[in-house]
DNA sequence: TATTGACTCTGACCTTTGGGCAGACTGTAT
DNA sequence: ATACAGTCTGCCCAAAGGTCAGAGTCAATA
């Protein structure tokens, strides 16, 4: 029987860490004195907080490290297996965020100006109709993946076949990362195939080059364009994928288009 | 001016996040209906919150991004400097979970037993005494380095030379990473040179091989076998990293020998 | 003009992983 | 017996928002 103290000592984790793991549940010590309420650890603990510190390392939160502790061996063996896909990809945001800041560092070198953004060319451009197939519901945009599968495995069961690119629209009124009201689509050739149109109206336009994680600043040069050159915007913004990783091309050479409609302002009554 | 639904489409943020970051004081909006407490944003607020959501992908808080946006170029420049380096000291601390996870996939799989820890061997031994040169401090288990520099600074200036690997000794009956009473020392040839002693008892000993990450599990090790073995712990267990970083050799191959002080259990009250 | 539906407000509580402190109690060694 | 080290509970705090509930506002339509 170790106390709290000793426990502490051997596992490297504060008396308070103990406490706190004591209420959340994930390991209670062996003996509580009734009289007193001093905890008392068995010398078997050890080894389970050795697990939960280094599950704790690979990055599990204490909650999914509860679950781990009482899963079976198979199941754990997934869980690990996911868990370094998800290092893996931790690992690539931060590289990525590393050479978005030397970017930064450069773009701020050569011109001296407080330009803030990317050059982006921006221009109003009336866009004919394009019938499309897609697919509107409330998603996380990290799921986009997931549901375009199933687009196009629909589209194969109808027998429909694209006709441009994927392309998402954006229908909040404001916007929510995790909840958001999107359709995703693909154009296709005819009327009959489609359950949707993109298009016919007027619209405010660029390119952002590059990945996806500062395609905010795309959105901001545009709406910052409309406010300022007499436009309001109209309904819901979309984005074409022109240029991406299916096209086996690195990151910075992706291309996504934005399309954002607008109305000349004193105008929208009609 | 833009409505803060307007906003929250044009930056890509939720309406939720420009209530939070009106309330700290990083964007206020330019206007405040005082009538219906409506916000409403400048067109040139878009470039503050692109720059917000830059600095946030580039890992600084939030307390960080109000300071940078109201530094000068010069200091703004410094700390993005900064950045980089804390940004790829991030990536290696995954990359190294990521190995780490790796091995112990490994060592499951190997051995299909439920054997937890590295194969430490601990012995019982009679320490000799050691006289040390140290420097006894509150101080956060990551400034070791720092510590370390100022130590060899005073030996310089006294002219004592180290006879053996640095090391440190940890007082505190609990662990805290941060606010740990510990001893950081070097051993020294003779006793007029020394400020301290290591040794002179019996101690539990054992070799943690690798980084210094998963150093807990080694206490780990001994801790439960003193306990297993009858013995307790006497007093302030100390490490010797024997060899690390400054020998040029991969992390894999580091060693760091812990000792820790024990008695006889019935035994300590001689 | 009145109403509807979309938009926004405040405020209170929740999340995660503990840290800090106060005030009281307990254990142990001298 | 006393001192001091160790432990207890309970309360408030951090970061960066999310999630309601209930009430108030805006703009377009009937």
């Amino acid at each position: 029987m170790l106390t709290i103290g000793k426990m502490s000592l051997a596992c490297h984790v504060s008396i308070k860490t103990l406490h706190h793991y004591d209420r959340i549940g994930l390991l209670k010590p062996a003996l509580i004195d009734p009289e007193t309420g001093y905890r008392y650890y068995s010398v078997s603990q050890i080894g389970t907080m050795v697990l939960i510190c280094r599950y704790k390392r690979f990055g599990f939160s204490l909650k999914e490290i509860a679950e781990l502790l009482k899963a079976d061996p198979i199941t754990r063996k997934q869980k690990l297996e996911r868990q370094k896909q998800i290092l893996r990809s931790r690992i690539s945001e931060y590289e990525l965020a590393l050479r978005d800041l030397e970017v930064v560092q450069e773009r701020n070198e050569e011109r001296k100006d407080t330009e803030i953004m990317q050059d982006y060319q921006i221009k109003a451009v009336e866009v004919l109709k394009q019938p499309v197939f897609g697919k509107r519901q409330t998603m996380s945009v990290g799921d986009f993946g997931e549901y375009f599968g199933q687009l196009f495995e629909e589209m194969a069961e109808r027998n429909i076949r694209p006709a441009g690119c994927n392309g998402a629209r954006y229908y909040d009124s404001d916007f929510d990362a995790e909840n958001s009201d999107i359709e995703i689509f693909v154009p296709v050739g005819t009327a009959e195939e489609a359950n949707g149109m993109i298009g016919g109206s007027l619209m405010a336009h660029t390119v952002h080059k590059g990945g996806y994680s500062d395609l905010n600043e795309g959105y901001s040069a545009l709406v910052r364009w409309i406010e300022e050159n007499g436009y309001e915007m109209a309904s819901a913004p979309y984005e074409l994928y022109t240029r991406n990783g299916f096209d086996r091309i690195p990151v910075s050479q992706w291309e996504t288009e934005i399309f954002f409609p607008i109305v000349r302002r004193d105008d929208h009554g009609q």
